[in-house]
DNA sequence: TTTAATTATTAGGTTAACCTAATTTTATTA
DNA sequence: TAATAAAATTAGGTTAACCTAATAATTAAA
């Protein structure tokens, strides 16, 4: 039996170990994320440990099982799903569906995930370009890259942002950027590499490199010449 | 702070309470209700008492507060806009939006609550002709009464269950009778109070006694002599 | 009205999920 | 490399939510 809080560490680890793939997670990794202590989270990581979710050592740190994975994949999943329904069907804005959907996602019905991914129409990607995994755990795969890496006069489209929090999201919906909008990368400030950026608004806009780092584009010609 | 295991407390409480007016809440009927031990159900009392949202000695059992109802009703409000979204919008049956209700009445969102019932049309009953509470807990009114005590000749209309079990549900499916369905009484065997009924289906059907017990109606002649 | 049966309550115990403080281990830096 | 700082782990404690078994209080039966 998987209860909510066995849900949240699986996919905390699984979160972290795809946010930086080089670096193992450790027990006070999961505990900043999942804002309690370390302690704690070295007590539940045994639990998991024998109920083989996960494997854990001071050199690997945790690693998801075959069957801890598959869990983490669902919750995923279903939080994803929920993302799309509370945007597409119920008109929320992307800051607003990922708190909703972190309470949503451990609601235990598949009929129901099943009704409403028919219902938003089987999509691939949630309101902030993030792949929804199969039932089988496999990710669609869309090849991204931050829109920092852009060369002047790069012509792109918007995939996703890697930073999901509301102050963010709400920054680019006021700078009237939303995902599969088109930019044009009009010039790039030598001293603090500030973008000038042509949008869907009739003046162009500037934007800081901290925040086009967070962005994720693809480019609309190919060979573009952007790294 | 309120959690769920409160939240079911405060909704076992008022149920049990609204089921049978003249009984008092025991701590074991609170404890056979939500499937736990009685003294598991002492304990929480006591927590719950010192919270105000309860008030309870051996002589009128378990009461609950203003601020105790005020939740309990929220509760039941999201409960029943829930199984009407499920219902309505989301193509479950009448016998599956119970369990799925069950949970998502604990996701705690605002927001979320009035979205949902603004799709479905702010109805002020569920699928099962529950009155919905409004944001204040009042209840709408309607007069229903037990098909069980139509006499011979009543025309009257289903306007709801008191049984809200899967098994009965389907039953009542099988018979093709569901809410707002016309009825009328055609015969009422004298030996075993067994009623032959007209409905939308070409055939009169037999429906036990037991089963009339559980549906509300309302009759569609005034005075026609129902008790 | 005693006795027996039932029901309610208290006593005492377990597990999960959290914590702080102490200790041990690992990494830095002088 | 020895001292120091930082990080990881262990020790020990609390609270909530559950339990069973024992006791006390009611209710029903004889
Ligand atoms: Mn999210
Ligand atoms: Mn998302
Ligand atoms: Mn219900
Ligand atoms: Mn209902």
């Amino acid at each position: 039996m998987k209860t909510y809080r066995e849900e949240n560490y699986l996919k905390a680890i699984y979160q972290l170990a795809n946010h930086d793939k080089s670096k193992v997670v450790s027990a006070t990794d999961i505990a900043h994320w999942l804002e309690i202590k370390p302690p704690t989270v070295l007590e539940k990581l045994a639990i998991l440990v024998k109920k083989d979710y996960v494997t854990y050592n001071k050199f690997d740190g945790a690693q998801l099982t075959t069957s801890g994975k598959e869990i983490a994949l669902n919750i995923v999943r279903r939080h994803r799903i929920w993302e799309t329904y509370l945007y597409k069907q119920l008109k929320f804005s992307w800051s607003e569906v990922h708190e909703i959907a972190e309470q949503l996602e451990h609601v235990n019905s598949d009929k129901l995930i099943d009704r409403i991914y028919d219902v938003i129409g089987k999509p691939d990607f949630d309101p902030h370009g993030d792949p929804i995994p199969n039932k089988q755990g496999k990710l669609p795969k869309s090849d991204r890259r931050p829109l920092s890496q852009s060369i002047k006069g790069c012509k792109c489209v918007v995939l996703g942002v890697s930073e999901h929090s509301e102050v963010f999201l709400n920054y680019l919906t006021d700078l009237n950027i939303g995902l599969n909008d088109k930019l044009i990368v009009e010039q790039i400030n030598a001293y603090d590499d500030t973008l000038k950026l042509s949008t869907k608004t009739k003046e162009p806009i500037l934007m800081s490199s901290k925040a086009a780092q967070q962005i994720l584009v693809q480019c609309l010609k190919p060979n573009c010449g952007c790294r």
